[in-house]
RNA sequence: GGGUCAGUGCCCGAGUGGCCAAUGGGAUCUGGCUGUAAACCAGACGGCUUUGCCUACGGGGGUUCAAAUCCCUCCUGGCCCA
C-alpha cells in the first residue's frame, strides 16, 4: 500500500513538516508515534482516526510506537484549550492509562510476529519523571525562548484572552512533549511523529530540538485535519456533548452504530476516508449513492458496520444493524421475544412489581421513575408536547399506566421523544 | 504584598433596591417536515402537593417593609504595580 496516495485521497494529511516523509512511510521500515492523552480510561471516536493511522502505517511495514501521555497528563496539554485544565491526581491517571493500553491493542500488533513492524506502546512517565528539572532547564529549555513559544497559536488565544490566564505548568507542556519526541527518537529511532492539526505546534517543537540537539533533522510531523460538523463542533461528541468512546461499557456497540448511520450526507464521504479501509472504488462508488439515493443511506450504513466491525467486531456490528432496523421498521408490540429483548438490550432498564402496575401507575411517576425526565415537570412537558410513547404509541394525556401495556407477559417499552428509550420489566 | 476590576441559570451575557424565576443569544429538549440526516418551522427550557408556594444571581453575615441589586467579610479569578 502506498501511503502517499492513499493518505492524499483519504485526505489524511494536514500538514507535513518535510514531504519526502510520505515517500518514506510509503516504503516502510520507518518508526513513527502517536502521544495520547489519558485524560479519560478510554479512548473515543476522535482518536479513532489517529490510531488507524498508526494501523495504516503498520500495515505499509513501518513500526508503530503508541504514546501514553502519563508523564505529559501530569500537565495537561494546553493547546487550543480554552481555560486551564484541572489537575489529574496519580491513581486516576494510573487508571485511564491501563484503559487505553488495552483498547490499543485490539487496533495493533504488539506481537513478536509482525517482525520489524512491530508496535510499541510505551509511557511518557518513565522518563519524564526520573527527570531532573535544572537538566531539563539547561539540555531542553536552553534551545527555545519564550518569544518564540509565545508565539505559537495552541496558546495564543489564552495569552490574549483578558479574563483567564494560562498558568507556567500548562506553557512548559510542549516543551516535554518536544523531549518526548527526541528521548524516542534517541532510544527508539523514531522519525515521525503524527497527530490532530492541533498538534503541529508541540509537533514542530520536537522536530526542531532534535535538529538541534543530535544535529540531525531526522524528526518529521505530519497532522491530520480536525473533523468537524457542520455546526462547527469536533466529530464525535453526541448531541449532549458526550464523546463517543470506544468502551463498549461507555457507548454500547449499538449507539456507536446509530451515530454514524446518522451521519449527515455532506460528511459521511470523508468519515468513510478516515474511518474505514474501504478501497478507494468502494468509497467512490458510495459516494456517488449519497447523490443518487440519499434516502437510502447505503454509506452510513457501510460505515457505521465497518466502524463497529473494526472497534467491537463483525458480530458487534450485525447485531447492531438488526436492532435498529427493528427498532425503526416494525411495531414493536409485534416482535417476538427473543427479538424485543435485542432491540432494546442497550436501553436501560428498571424493574417493577406486577401489583404495582396493576394498581395502576401514574405516568408522570412512570417517567421519573425511569429517568426519562429528571422532574414530573419536565415529565408533564413532555406528554403535553407529545414525546412520550408506551411501546411505540404515543400517550397523549396524563392517564394511568396499567397491566394492558404488558408484552410478553412481563415487558413494557417506554419511550420519551424519537430516541430515549426505557424498558420496565416485571418482577 | 499593594492597587484595581470581576464572579448571574448548561454556556455567553443583560439587569444596579420592589413591576425578577430574572431581557437577549447559543446549547439542549419536544413536535412538524423528512431519509432513524442536514436545513427549516413551531413550542418548551429551576422545583413542587402548580391561580400559589419553595429554592436560586460565588460563600457567610448585615441594612431594609422589600436585595441579584446597598454595606461588611471571606473565597475564587483577571489585569496593573512591587
Amino acid at each position: 500500500m502506498n501511503i502517499r496516495d492513499d493518505w492524499k485521497f483519504r485526505g489524511l494529511v494536514h500538514q507535513v513538516t518535510d514531504d519526502a516523509v510520505l515517500d518514506r512511510l510509503s516504503k516502510g521500515g520507518v518508526t513513527a508515534y502517536i502521544g495520547f492523552d489519558p485524560t479519560a480510561s478510554s479512548l473515543h471516536l476522535g482518536s479513532l482516526i489517529q490510531i488507524l493511522n498508526l494501523r495504516r502505517l503498520q500495515q505499509a511495514g513501518n513500526r508503530p510506537i503508541a504514546l501514553a501521555g502519563g508523564g505529559t497528563g501530569l500537565i495537561g496539554d494546553p493547546s487550543f484549550k480554552a481555560v486551564e485544565r484541572p489537575l489529574l491526581n496519580d491513581e486516576q491517571l494510573q487508571e485511564n492509562i491501563d484503559g487505553i493500553r488495552s483498547q490499543l491493542s485490539r487496533f495493533l500488533d504488539f506481537s513478536p510476529a509482525a517482525g520489524k513492524a512491530q508496535g510499541l506502546l510505551l509511557n511518557n512517565a518513565d522518563w519524564l519523571t526520573k527527570l531532573s528539572l535544572t537538566d531539563f532547564l539547561r539540555d531542553t529549555g536552553k534551545h527555545f525562548t519564550v518569544n518564540q513559544m509565545i508565539a505559537k497559536d495552541s496558546v495564543k488565544s489564552r495569552l490574549d484572552r483578558d479574563d483567564v490566564g494560562i498558568s507556567f505548568t500548562e506553557f512548559t507542556y510542549m516543551l516535554l512533549q518536544a523531549y518526548d519526541f527526541l528521548r524516542l527518537n534517541i532510544d527508539h529511532d523514531c522519525t515521525v511523529q503524527l497527530g490532530g492539526s492541533d498538534q503541529w505546534g508541540n509537533i514542530t517543537m520536537g522536530t526542531e530540538l532534535i535538529r538541534k540537539i543530535t544535529g540531525k533533522s531526522s524528526g518529521a510531523g505530519i497532522t491530520s485535519p480536525l473533523l468537524l460538523k457542520a455546526d462547527g463542533t469536533k466529530f464525535g461528541k453526541t448531541e449532549s456533548g458526550e464523546n463517543v468512546w470506544l468502551d463498549a461499557e461507555r457507548t454500547s456497540p449499538f449507539q456507536m452504530h446509530q451515530y454514524l448511520l446518522n451521519a449527515d450526507d455532506a460528511m459521511t464521504p470523508l468519515l468513510l476516508r478516515y474511518f474505514t479501509f474501504l478501497d478507494h472504488d468502494t468509497i467512490r462508488s458510495l459516494d456517488d449513492a449519497i447523490k443518487s439515493a440519499p434516502q437510502e443511506r447505503a454509506a452510513q450504513r457501510t460505515l457505521a458496520n465497518e466502524v463497529v466491525a473494526l472497534v467491537h467486531g463483525e458480530d458487534a456490528a450485525k447485531n447492531a444493524e438488526r436492532a435498529g432496523e427493528a427498532l425503526f421498521s416494525e411495531e414493536i408490540a409485534s416482535l417476538d421475544e427473543k427479538t424485543l429483548l435485542q432491540v432494546v438490550s442497550d436501553a436501560p432498564s428498571s424493574k417493577m412489581t406486577r401489583s404495582e402496575l396493576s394498581a395502576g401507575i401514574d405516568i408522570v411517576d412512570l417517567l421519573v421513575r425511569c429517568e426519562l425526565a429528571s422532574s414530573k415537570g419536565e415529565a408533564r412537558r413532555f406528554l403535553e408536547q407529545g414525546g412520550v410513547y408506551i411501546n411505540n404509541q404515543r400517550v397523549d394525556a396524563a392517564q394511568a399506566v396499567d397491566t394492558k401495556s404488558i408484552l410478553h407477559d412481563r415487558y413494557m417499552v417506554v419511550r420519551r421523544g424519537r430516541k430515549q428509550m426505557h424498558l420496565v420489566v416485571l418482577a
